[in-house]
DNA sequence: TATATAGGCAACTAATTGGTTGCCTGTCAA
DNA sequence: TTGACAGGCAACCAATTAGTTGCCTATATA
């Protein structure tokens, strides 16, 4: 569960989606998620072993399906212990202060 | 400064690396970057220019030198509106994922 | 059992990336 | 004015990556 595993899965657009498929609906079958992205079968499953190696994916087989259940710890972990040090000070307010006054959302 | 640069830009160790350079020390030029990373002058140089490219960095000319500034805007923006989204239901996805992951599992 | 379904593995191609070397421009200072 | 110094530009190379196609195994079900 390298940092560096971490920043280079969030680097692709196709795997940041399927983060946000999952996090839409959680614990989604390979086929399920390849008819939300277009893309062979194959293509996403390479893309979900990146993620899986990365930890922001786990898996539980039920029979021959393969649900994925996204997990967000590498991502807290890489909000605090990196992104927080630049975040410091000024900035950080604004961003609460933002956050605030667009009141609680998921987007 | 798309959402996407960023990332990419942060996937590279010898970025961050970069960042971290101008945390501790902001304004450095070119060169004196250059002596901290084990790379040639043209090799920093097109970090930097992925880095200026995802807004991370900004520059000022002096003469002939050019000071180079972290700029920590785009990292609290994905803080606050992408990472911020995965963090919010962590205690409970952690929950959730604990729960569906118990029992029979052949892994 | 036979067949359709869910997924895994491997080879291959095309594009991107990380890094190099070589040369050029602009600026400062003796 | 002349040389040294800071940096930019472009070509090039090796390694990685994104995506494909083809074939394989395992499980569920008619």
């Amino acid at each position: 569960m390298s940092m560096d595993a971490v920043f280079k899965a969030l680097a692709d657009p196709t795997r940041r989606q399927l983060l946000d498929n999952l996090h839409a609906r959680n614990g989604q079958t390979l086929n399920a998620l390849c008819k939300e992205m277009g893309m062979t079968r194959q293509g996403v499953s390479k893309h979900l072993a990146i993620l899986e190696e990365a930890n922001l994916v786990v898996t539980r087989r039920r029979g021959r399906e393969k649900e994925h259940y996204l997990n967000p710890a590498p991502i807290a972990e890489i909000a605090d212990r990196w992104i927080g040090k630049f975040e410091q000070g000024r900035l950080r307010a604004l961003a609460d202060l933002k956050k605030r006054l667009e009141g609680p959302s998921d987007e």
